[in-house]
DNA sequence: CTAGGGTTAG
């Protein structure tokens, strides 16, 4: 029985050593092993070659062995294979085999329970627990640690109800289960709680400790951080870069360089931390030089801050660093990372090369949500309207969901081309179909599209029928409409007229002027400089991207 | 065989 042909070198030498195997593990048995000892020494090696298959990355021997001994497959057998199945990403062949193995204990819940955790399932991983409960399987730590990571964006509120079960059964002193109960009262920013969770893990180990800091910097006490970061018993890189990104994340960018500048070790992710931090307020030199002393410390930079600085090239037109980037990222075998292609997509159209968007999102095996949005919206702002609801269309067809960027990004490529019908009919399907329900910038879409196509009437109507206040981008689109189309009445007739926008007068005073209404221009005019309203200031891209501004 | 802490895209 243990002669496979599966099986692999060091399997054949145990083999070899028969003896020795068999009296090792059986020393007073007979010398012609029974059949049920045979048995007993297949289902070992054969779960054994299973996980080391698995380990290896071997999914398909593996599957192959447990395939043909079906009788050698004991419950750890299963379980391995379907820990195999997911990490190979295959959660229909994992659950297939979860549903109908004969013997089912918790490590094989908790392991379908991870796999929905990964595929972000957190209606599966609810429905998974009431089923495990309802079979009479308790659940351990494990159980709650991936329920409670699982349900951080979606059953928010489950998480004092666990912490009630866990408290009951005793498991709050555990350490992964107190870091995930950590997680989850951060999440819900409730301070108290998470600090409650802290104190009753007993014996706290370096993670405990950084969750802490999560947890504070996220809340925005950065003063109880840096107490809880100068008093930890160690600190490690991920302290630090914890510590960094908590003054990123609430905008102190001079003291995140600070504590950056002495960390004593960095790797990428501190790095890519703070070259983010300057991404994000603009401040795209220290974001390049920052790369760039990167690189002489000889860090490799990775996806994470591929997309990063990419974001960076779209945000202040460097075409040729975006350019070297993606030479840099097809060397680097990165180039099949979906949230990279999608990076590069905005990147290429946002510098006005959609032709290269286009490429790298034909290249692109698999597209999420994101990458259509990204070539939708790009298409869009090079005015290829027609693309744009093809590109929709083919999206739908593919069977990916659209949501609400999608259909910013469709309705603005309907106002690009005075697609007005067009428009209207996605305004209204994206409710009835698919259940997304419009926003401000929705609005402001429409607004836009009927204001452009002069509807005017229908753009006032659809202001008054909003749901919400309307925000300075609806009031300065139906203005814009009423300007273009010189409805000069209808303009000087809006009440609410959202009059705390300086930038709405402007438009008010254009309209006026252009009518020669000069005594009501003077009139707003006075009125805006009262406020101490400034007159916009013009901007150039080129001049920016020179650094001349 | 199953679980925790720091970085990414529209």
């Amino acid at each position: 029985m243990l002669t496979h042909p599966l099986l692999p070198k060091r399997y054949q030498v145990l083999r070899a050593s028969w003896g020795v195997f068999h009296c090792h593990l059986f020393p007073r048995s007979p010398k012609i092993i029974s059949p049920a000892c045979l048995c007993q020494i297949s289902t070992l090696s054969t779960t054994n070659l299973i996980q080391d298959y698995i380990r290896d990355g071997n999914i398909n021997d593996a599957r192959k062995l447990f395939d043909e001994n079906p009788a050698s497959c004991n419950t750890v057998a299963w379980n391995s294979m379907i820990t195999g199945h997911i990490r190979h990403n295959q959660m229909q062949s994992a659950l297939e085999l979860f549903d109908r193995m004969p013997v089912r204990d918790v490590v094989s819940w908790n392991t379908m329970m991870s796999g929905f955790n990964k595929t972000n399932d957190p209606h599966k991983l609810h429905q998974l627990f009431s089923q495990m409960n309802r079979a009479g399987e308790r659940p351990n730590q494990f159980t709650f640690s991936t329920m409670l990571s699982g349900f951080l964006n979606s059953f928010d509120v489950l998480v004092p109800q666990l912490h009630g079960l866990i408290l009951h059964i005793g498991l709050h002193s555990n350490i992964f289960v107190g870091s995930a109960l950590m997680r989850g009262y951060t999440h819900l920013r409730d301070r108290y709680s998470l600090c409650r969770v802290f104190d009753d893990i007993l014996t706290k180990d370096i993670s405990t400790w950084n969750a802490l800091l999560v947890g504070y910097t996220d809340l925005g006490f950065l003063t109880e951080a840096q107490i809880t970061f100068d008093t930890m018993p160690e600190v490690n890189i991920i302290s630090w870069t914890t510590l960094v990104n908590g003054y990123i994340k609430n905008k102190k960018i001079n003291q995140a360089r600070h504590m950056f500048d002495k960390m004593p070790q960095k790797n990428v992710v501190s790095w890519t931390t703070m070259i983010k931090g300057y991404v994000q307020q603009e401040n795209y030199t220290n974001a390049i030089q920052l790369f760039i002393s990167m690189l002489n410390s000889n860090t490799h930079p990775n996806h994470f801050t591929f997309s990063t600085l990419l974001d960076a090239c779209a945000g202040c037109s460097m075409f040729l660093l975006g350019n070297q980037l993606h030479s840099c990222i097809l060397k680097s075998g990165l180039c099949q990372e979906l949230v990279l292609s999608t990076a590069l997509i905005d990147m290429y159209t946002k510098n006005g090369d959609i032709k290269s968007a286009f490429t790298v999102f034909e290249s692109m095996k698999a597209k999420n949500t994101v990458s259509w949005n990204s070539i939708i919206g790009g298409c869009a702002m090079h005015g290829l309207a027609k693309r744009a609801l093809s590109e929709f269309k083919k999206m739908t067809e593919n069977g990916v969901n659209p949501d609400h960027v999608t259909y910013i990004n469709v309705l603005s490529a309907c106002v690009h081309g005075g697609l007005v019908e067009e428009g209207e009919w996605h305004f209204h399907s994206m409710v009835e179909r698919y259940g997304i329900k419009p926003e401000m910038k929705h609005y402001t879409c429409m607004v836009d599209l009927y204001g452009k196509a002069g509807e005017v009437d229908k753009a006032v109507r659809l202001v008054k029928e909003m749901p919400f206040e309307p925000d300075a981008g609806v009031w300065g689109a139906l203005l814009a409409g009423c300007g273009l189309h010189s409805c000069y009445e209808v303009a000087n007739g809006l009440e609410n007229l959202g009059k705390d926008y300086s930038s709405i007068y402007n438009m008010l005073i254009k309209i006026n002027g252009e009518k020669g209404a000069w005594g009501r221009v003077i009139e707003m005019r006075d009125g805006v400089m009262e406020r101490g309203g400034k007159k916009q200031k013009a901007g150039s891209r080129i001049e920016f991207s020179l650094g001349v501004s």
